[in-house]
Formats: structure tokens, C-alpha cells, sequence
DNA sequence: TGCCGTTATGTAAGCGCTTACATAATGGCA
DNA sequence: TGCCATTATGTAAGCGCTTACATAACGGCA
């Protein structure tokens, strides 16, 4: 019973019509008389026709596809921003292809790679550092790529995101302005992932502005995750030193430190500040509500599809756009003890 | 200086060999001599060569490109298990297309329909309730897939999962055990979802068989979300008929129902126990640590990508796999008052 | 009605790869 | 050394679509 799949030309057989003007019923529908639109459409649906990709994708020479590598998908700090990302794309036109690197560069270096071989149309990528032979790569793949997550004009690779260093400035004034002076900072790891870099030097800066040494700054390195953040916070309250306050890499960190405060009897705010990074759902799930910086995500993933498909496009002459983050103040911040 | 990529010829020629040679030397390396390999090799880096992706899925006409449409990228239910699939299709040579259908019937029949003009070679899909008319086009055009998430060896698609409304009794026995007679139930929306009406039903069914009254099961539906978790905690307990235990559909809801609880100041579990399901990072976030179901994600993806790869070679006698769930009693279950 | 600028359709040449089949090279053995 | 079974390589025919170009149909106007 199952004979080949219907093709372009059994439809234009049955329609009547040659398969030219089938194939541009379905790509340029307003280039065909209604008249033919219709036999055609009854056709199509008579057979069951669907177009086969892998030739429109060899003649056209696109594949209307791209490619998004994120360091993770276990939290949702990536996710709200992908998702804005693939909304835009689909009303354009465009299917998202993601992959997840686990934060190893080797992975997304592959991942890369593989999405090239599928014939991503475009890349999407988080943070500027990463091998230039990846760089160079893609360049003589001509495959556009666009960095997000960050905004660094400064860079070669064009970029759509926000200042991670004036973020972290922000909320770090925010936090030494209730007097805190002793101070801790619960990390991704540092290697390779400029986006916490840049977070750790705002944050030295403002250490410095405010007549604070940065270099008594404690800071632990540790991969995200919920246990991950409860272990540093146990660590560092284990130390003769306490910090006041606890700035965390990000919201998943926050809420394993702020769990383990209350496991500990550590009262948030009155015995130690703890605030997050990101704005994301976990960070809900604490009480009292913690403070943290809300990320555009909505804006970066919405601008990326944007700037990516105009890439795609041929469009030459953009540049980085800067997008803004926003404090959000609660509970979880007060004064210094 | 940007001339046109170089192709499959470009390489036999600077290599001295046919295209057979080089697309074998890609595909079927042990069918080719070490030497000729060498030499084709080297040709290959000389010119950055990479094959074109449309060119090959038309002429093997298979893309190793698999979709998976999940509800939702938002939170980490489905990220676990899709993540184990990711990986062993890559170990399989096959990459992952996601998209995510916010739990909207028609944005998953059109996801589906992307992805298969995408050139999916296989589809991963959640749950079997969906139109009939979504199986009868995936049959027409002959593309495999298989349900995840449920098991229910009933329904005609292959299934490779757990059996939601089993997993939940386990739960329900546990709670009723512990003397809890009345119950609330804050789930995800009931309707097209055949996860959570599973589960319902299996909470019911240990209720009647208990000796209590299935119909004074207290349900509030809701979209997943802390916040949402956390009005409908709200909600009950502003009732006069406050229950004992709270069962939520997911730790999600879950998290948010404790947060809530202590800033209402009720104890858990001294005044209410709250019991999640997925056993999910947020679920850590609570404290006290929360009694959920363990689902098991990783063994899901990892089976579910083998399966489908089967299907795709043509495997014909698979059946539906059941897998198992895990209790995880923790100190958010205890005693009723 | 006849002309011409538009608009609609047809013709046919690829796009870059895979693979069935044909042919050539190799090596083990008598 | 010569034969034959293996193994390695080459030849060439598509895969199903898009699109430049050629041709045909249309319709407004004099």
C-alpha cells in the first residue's frame, strides 16, 4: 500500500500546471492567478503532498534554520530567553534548532559544528569567549552568528545583551549601601565564562569605589544548582570570617543558600543578606523574596532573532545593542547587622 | 575573495579520486583504504570542506535529525529526560530538533508539522492525547514516533514511560497512611493532558479504596508555576474546610505551595503536608525537604532515543516499556494534625 | 480591433550528494 | 607465475526542488 511519498511534480500533474508554478503557489503565492491557487491547493491536499526538505533546502540553499547553542537546559535561565528567541523566529519563518553544552567548551565546539552540518542558516551563541578557531570556522563556513547574553562593543562578534560588569555594579552598590562590608560571592566557575567574569570585576570595582579591598572578597566557584549553592553558603558561614552579605552567580545559587540559611537557623536579612542574579522562577520559591537583577530576557532572545535573521539576509551594517537590566529589591537584602 | 564553498568534486579532484571515494571516506571510512583515506582526508582539511547538508538528506533521503515537541522549556520537568535523549542520539549520529508547544494543543500540531517539513526523520511526542487527525498525517507521511512521559500499553501509539496514574497511588497510599482524610490536589489544567488526569485518577482511586469520599477531593486547577503554586496554597487554606495534605502536580506547584505556607506562617508538616511529583532541582529549594515522586527522566530519554532509532531503521516489534517511579519521602510528609 | 505593457505560466538546468553497478587492483594459494 | 576471490575505486544516474529565462495570456487604451 505504501508507494512513494507524493512530489512536486505528482501535484503539478494532477493540478494541470507545470511544477513551477506549483513551487511558487507555495513560495510566492501572490505571483499565481487565484484560479490556479485553488487547483493546485486541491491537489496538494488530494495527494497529501508535503515538500521534501532536503531538496528545497539543495536548490534554495537555505534551510530557514537556526541553530542556538546554551550552556544548559536543567534551569530556566537560558530558557525564557530561547523561548522569546523561537517565538520570533517562527513568526518569521524560521524553525530553532538547540543544543546544550553543559558548559564544556569542547561540547558546544562540537555542538557548533554539528549545527553547521545541518545547515543552520545562522548561530546563535552566549558569551564572546571561545576559541577564535571557532570564529574563523564559521567565518569560512559564511555562517552568521550573533553573541547574546552580553554586550561588549569592544568585541569583534557583534552582540545583543546587557553589561554583565555595570549589572553586577548596580546591584553591588545596592548591597554596600546597607553598610555591608564583608562580603561573599557564590560563582559559576570563572574559567571561560565571561559572562561571571565580568559579574566578579563589576563587583570588585564597586569594592574598590567604596573604599572596600576586593581582595577580601570570598569567593566560591561552584557549577549551578540548587545543593550546589546550599554547600557554598554551609561553607562559607563555616569560616571564622562571616560575610554580611552573599552575592550569588545566579537565582539557583541563591535559593540553595537561602534553603540552607533557614536549615542553619541563619535568619534572612537580620543575620546575613544573600541576593541572586537573573530574576528567574526558582528565585520564587524562596522566602523571604530575594533580591536579584532582573535580565531582558523577553528583549535579548525577541533582538537576537531580529539581528540574526537580518544577518542571514545579507544586511550589513549593525552593531551591538546594549539592552538594560533592572534591580529588583526585596526582602532578602537589609542592612548590615 | 568569498567564491563559492567547496564541494564534494572540489575535494576528489585536489584528492585525485571520485566523489564515490570522498562520500564513502565520509560515510563508510572502513570501505576505503587507509591511503586513499589519508589522502582524501588531507584534501578535505586543505580546502575546509563540509558537506552540504540539504544535498545529503536529498540523497540518502534522511536528515538523522529527530524533533521532540515538549510542553514546556520553562521549567526543568521535561529538560531532564529530553536531555538524556539529546545525548544518546548524538552518541547514535543523530541530532535533536526541540520545540516546545506551551501546553497549547495547536501551536503542538503545528510544531509537529514544522518539524516534519523539517525533515524530521522521528518524532519524540508527550502524552498520547492529541487529534487523531495529528497520527493520521504522521502515518501518511511515514514518519516513526513514539509517546514519552505516560505508559499505556492500550493506546496505539508506542509508549515508553511510566504509568502516571500507578505512580500516583504509590504516593496517595503514603500520605493516607500517615492518617490524612482531607485532601487537595493543585494540578496542572486537566483538560488534553493525560498525564495529570492519570494521576488524578490514581489519587482517586487510593482515596476510595481508603474508605474516603473521591468526590471531597479539593482540586485547583492552574497553569505550573511557583507563583501559581502559591496563590492556590492561599486559596485552600482561606477555605473553612482546610485539608491536611496537599498534593501537587509537580514540585513546581509544590514550591511554591511551601513558600506560601511559611509566609502564612503555617507549618509544614506539623499543620499541612505537601507532597510534590517529578522530584525536580526546585523541589530543593524547599525547606522543609519535600516528599515527591521521583520520575525517571534520564532512563525515559535514554530508552525512548533507542526506540526511536529502532523505529527509524525499520524495527517492527517493539512494544511499550513501562518504567519506574521512586517515592522520596521527605520531611514535607508527615502525621496529620 | 490591434497594439503593448503586464502578469501568469512553462521549460529546463542545475543544486551537491549517495549509491547501484561496473571495473580495476590486490593478494593468497596452488 | 597465474588464477580467482576479495577488496578498492570509478561511473553515472538520479534524489525533488528552485529559479532564470522564455513564452503565452491578459487587459487597458487608442
Amino acid at each position: 500500500m505504501a508507494g512513494p511519498l507524493p512530489t512536486l511534480s505528482d501535484v503539478a500533474e494532477l493540478a494541470g500546471v507545470s511544477t513551477a508554478t506549483v513551487s511558487r503557489c507555495l513560495n510566492f503565492p501572490d505571483q499565481v492567478a487565484q484560479k490556479t491557487q485553488d487547483k493546485v491547493k486541491q491537489a496538494i491536499k488530494t495527494l497529501g503532498y508535503s515538500p521534501n526538505f532536503g531538496a528545497r533546502a539543495l536548490a534554495a540553499n537555505r534551510t530557514n534554520t537556526i541553530g542556538a547553542i546554551i550552556p544548559t537546559m536543567e534551569n530556566s535561565v537560558f530558557a525564557l530567553g530561547i523561548q522569546a528567541f523561537q517565538e520570533t523566529l517562527r513568526d518569521r519563518g524560521f524553525t530553532l534548532l538547540v543544543a546544550s553544552s553543559a558548559y564544556r567548551p569542547e561540547v558546544e565546539e562540537e555542538q557548533i559544528r554539528s549545527l553547521v552540518a545541518r545547515g543552520a542558516d545562522g548561530l546563535l551563541l552566549i558569551g564572546h569567549a571561545r576559541d577564535p578557531a571557532i570564529y574563523h570556522f564559521l567565518d569560512a563556513q559564511r555562517v552568521p552568528y550573533l553573541v547574546t547574553w552580553v554586550f561588549d562593543p569592544n568585541q569583534p562578534a557583534l552582540s545583543v545583551g546587557f553589561d554583565n560588569n555595570k549589572a553586577m555594579q548596580s546591584l553591588a552598590q545596592e548591597v554596600i549601601k546597607q553598610g555591608h562590608k564583608q562580603l561573599a560571592f557564590i560563582t559559576a566557575h570563572l574559567a571561560g565564562n565571561d559572562r561571571v567574569t565580568a559579574r566578579l570585576e563589576g563587583l570588585r570595582s564597586v569594592m574598590a569605589a567604596s573604599g572596600l579591598n576586593p581582595n577580601d572578597l570570598r569567593i566560591i566557584e561552584t557549577a549551578y544548582g540548587v545543593d550546589n549553592g546550599a554547600r557554598a553558603f554551609e561553607q562559607i558561614m563555616s569560616s571564622p570570617e562571616k560575610p554580611t552579605a552573599i552575592f550569588c552567580g545566579n537565582d539557583v545559587l541563591a535559593a540553595g543558600a537561602m534553603r540552607k540559611a533557614r536549615e542553619m537557623g541563619v535568619d534572612v536579612p537580620r543575620d546575613i543578606s544573600i541576593v541572586g542574579f537573573d530574576n528567574i522562577e526558582i528565585g520564587q520559591a524562596a522566602y523571604p523574596p530575594l533580591t536579584t537583577l532582573q535580565v531582558p530576557h523577553g528583549q535579548m532572545g525577541r533582538h537576537a532573532a531580529e539581528y540574526l535573521i537580518d544577518l542571514i539576509n545579507g544586511e550589513g551594517n549593525l552593531t551591538s545593542l546594549e539592552l538594560t537590566t533592572q534591580l529588583k529589591i526585596r526582602a532578602s537584602l537589609g542592612p548590615a547587622p
